[in-house]
DNA sequence: GTTTTCTCCTACAGGGAGTAGGGTGGGGGC
DNA sequence: GCCCCCACCCTACTCCCTGTAGGAGAAAAC
């Protein structure tokens, strides 16, 4: 009986190919271990529980996306690096919708803490100082940008906005130029 | 052996309290059917599938939603009106976590259909009607309003913001600000 | 009082999460 | 080149949840 050489690593990588095939909710210990050809119980050795397993899913894919992100925005500034930004976390929910729901998840510690985190949290930031922003505004527009960004997707993904004309492309447009307005005209003056 | 008297609608109200109580993922019919002291196959009478009680439990929501947002509205208009609705949104998911989950989930077509879609619909149309987009604009207002509510109400459910300062309050002030903003100053052109 | 109609029941099949403990084969020590 | 050990994967089980089939009994219809 040959080995099947599994490791943390290959078990999250079909996590989230299964997931992106299948769906998040087909992401199973079960189908997993189907898939290696191995007992569901062989798969505990390598990952701690399925709660474990998706954040490590999670964490794949905020390293993947970041990579993205950084790509798409070097030697860009200003407009064109906040929708370089935004077209790059709406390419990688709609070509890694599983790798994308499993982001949706709240962040287990380890992932808040973790290099991608951080690297994705560098290359926003890096972004939105092109605005020019008072170092205290800099906290409000981020949560903006991604509620706006994660907002749209979702809402894009659910169906929420039909199929019906016009295209959400068009939407999709208007949002980031609104975000684009919004970040250069940010109030400057501390009214809460 | 009392009877529970047992009926659809009072099966999904049940689902919607245990998910407030427990989170989304309590709803369990055997939960459910513990809660009423009665067999799990019971409740098959009453609710065809997991699915379609879930289902339940997000039509039930938007129509609680509505009649808030109703309430929030009335009487106000322009920026006023935007406040309060988004303040509405927001003030239902932070005392029903279960619900707002449950909203989150793409809507059943007959939920779609339902009165209580075409209410909060209505209502979301109005306070746009006061910020006077020329009318093919208002679908891409609409898309960016409930992309920005959601998302925020999202990320700060799962936690994203962290908990640091400062606080999410002035975010949220800050975003509908944001889009009050944007609203009034809509690119007017067909640019695309 | 009889009949009909629900409501709720027992019983079962199927499948996923997670634990306990045992066998084995391949790489490291020598 | 041989042996030993431990990492890897196994069997066997428990528990919980979904969903289906068919039966009993209480309330309502007549």
């Amino acid at each position: 009986m040959a080995r099947a050489n599994l490791t943390s690593a290959v078990v999250i990588a079909a996590a989230a190919d299964l997931a992106d095939r299948e769906g998040f909710d087909a992401i199973t210990l079960s189908a997993l271990a189907r898939r290696f050809g191995v007992q569901t119980a062989s798969l505990y050795s390598h990952v701690r529980d399925r709660s474990s397993l998706l954040d490590g899913v999670h964490e794949l894919a905020l390293g993947e996306l970041a990579d993205r992100v950084a790509i798409a925005i070097g030697g860009r500034s200003g407009r064109d690096a906040l929708i370089a930004l935004a077209d790059a976390h709406r390419d990688y929910a709609r070509q890694f919708p599983g790798r994308w729901a499993a982001l949706q998840r709240p962040a287990a510690p380890s992932t808040v803490n973790s290099e991608a985190a951080g690297h994705l949290v560098a290359l926003t930031l890096a972004m939105l100082r092109g605005y020019q922003f008072p170092e205290t505004e800099l906290v409000h527009a981020t949560r903006l940008l991604g509620a706006t960004i994660n907002g749209f997707l979702a809402l894009e993904a659910s169906g929420s906005f039909g199929h019906r004309e016009p295209t959400t492309d068009v939407s999709w447009r208007r949002a980031l130029d609104a975000l684009d307005t919004v970040f250069r005209s940010w109030p400057t003056d501390g009214k809460s």
